[in-house]
DNA sequence: CAGAATCCTGTGAGATACTG
DNA sequence: CAGTATCTCACAGGATTCTG
């Protein structure tokens, strides 16, 4: 695959104290943490959800990788797509329950550094 | 550096529909998701504030990349780094009232992967 | 329009060794 | 103990081309 990677052993994931390795905490992170989902993410819990839209509004992100993220997420179970077969193609991209769950709980960490972005990176 | 990267132009990010990609937003962002950033700032919130105590709790960090990571999130004004000139030398990080906003609202995100990261990785 | 398939590269990250 | 200094490289990510 691309953006999602295996884990070797699964064990129980620790919110407190200690962050062990070989952890599925450590793959889902590492997806929704992966450099286009956290955007992808928001993206689809906000707006546009056709592929076209998505690829506009997150800007930067080449076809490639906007399809990689979206299977991984898709696999993951935290997005669905629908695809229409007509000509030309319509596809819809639509976050699960879960993957709205998730998206939930990024909104208030992107509100965040929008507010404070500037500061950081001016210093 | 390492961790962070320039960007060219700042100016002013949104959360509302549209993800700009020449903005400060990008970079905070990056930072934070950066393949460490979210556990350092984690566990600078819940437990050890000390290096090795970090490097323990981290499990499979490099030294390299705490510090870097660390170092990043200092430039920033996240981590506030603490040195004391003692033989042996001892470093303590604390989060800075930024970092603690932002740790903050990474929480609700780890306890949710943490609660859902199993049947994610299963499917 | 919505991708898949290829090829290619930068850099984020690891391993190891050394030091004040 | 708490780092820095190098060397190295896998792989996430980009660019381009092609297609149903």
């Amino acid at each position: 695959m691309d953006v999602s990677f295996a884990v070797s052993r699964p064990r129980p994931g620790l919110t407190s104290g200690k962050y062990p390795a070989d952890c599925p905490t450590r793959t889902v992170l590492t997806h929704i943490t992966s450099r286009w989902g956290v955007l992808v993410l928001l993206a689809l819990e906000q707006g546009g959800h056709r592929w076209g839209e998505l690829h506009r509004e997150i800007e930067g992100i080449s076809e490639k990788m906007l399809a990689s993220t979206l299977r991984t997420f898709e696999a993951d179970g935290l997005v669905h797509r629908e695809a229409q077969a007509t000509i030309p193609p319509r596809v819809d991209y639509e976050l699960t329950p879960l993957g709205r769950e998730a998206a939930e709980r990024l909104l208030p960490l992107m509100d965040w550094i929008a507010d404070n972005a500037e500061a950081i990176v001016a210093r």
